[in-house]
DNA sequence: TGTCTTCTTTGTAATGATTACAAATTTATA
DNA sequence: TATAAATTTGTAATCATTACAAAGAAGACA
């Protein structure tokens, strides 16, 4: 908990009880949670806890670099406590993201570009679903 | 325009007017237009458009695999015609779509996943931005 | 041609995630 | 403690997308 403080810290964030523990629930899950789920995930921690509140705490998080937004479902942001350049793969069946490894991606032009992020979304089945889901 | 029928027709579906223009006009712009975009560039040429007409028509063309729907934008969807494999960059200054050749995207895990589909999206500056803007 | 059926298109209303914003609360500062 | 600044909250607005039923067009067949 304390090198969570010291990461907003750094960064020049001051660490409410709010910011605190969203940053260590997202470190802590791979579940690649929603807005929705951050909050009900909260909520007993925090009873006060409002979802504009999470809202801008994610918002926040991202802005500094500390967290990373998925957009790979259209319909709801889903943010991801892992800021190492991975893949995400979102099963259409179980709607459950997994994390790849991405070796490289290799591309031509963009000369000149400045690049800021980079997303990799794959979609399709897992394997779990492949050899008869749940 | 009789290839785009065509194409159409190969994949089962019935090319009706609306169909037809909207392929045609994906085929033939470079821009990933939005709903409103499409909506109001083809709205002279077709006079009683619906917007929900292009939702669907949209729908219906990404479901059979003859466009993309490109998400990288996180409120509103853009539709690409050109369905060779290649990454999407979003300048975050002009917010204009730039499409650039992936020669390839390594990835390790994924071991008995079925991927459909592939998307490769960044951000940051573009050139034209970079050396000044407009 | 007229009728029936099916597919396509349209317009309106609902949905739901996100944003705007001002009030309330907490924290920092003098 | 008083004052200012930052944080948090709740409600209302926004807006792309979806749902859905009615209207319209196309095709089959006698």
């Amino acid at each position: 908990m304390q090198n969570i403080t010291d990461e907003l810290i750094n960064k020049g964030i001051k660490p409410s009880f709010i910011r605190v523990s969203v940053l260590n629930y997202l470190r802590n899950t791979i579940a690649h949670p929603t807005i929705e789920t951050i909050y009900n995930s909260l909520k007993t921690l925090i009873p006060t806890l409002s979802k504009t509140s999470v809202y801008n705490t994610v918002e926040l998080l991202a802005d500094f670099g500390l967290i990373n937004v998925v957009t790979i479902d259209k319909n709801e942001s889903r943010y991801d406590g892992d800021i190492k350049f991975h893949g995400h793969f979102k099963c259409e069946k179980c709607n459950n993201l997994y994390d790849f490894s991405l070796l490289d991606v290799n591309y031509s032009d963009l000369k000149n570009f400045i690049i800021n992020t980079k997303d990799v979304y794959f979609s399709g089945i897992c394997a779990n679903c492949v050899k008869g889901g749940v």
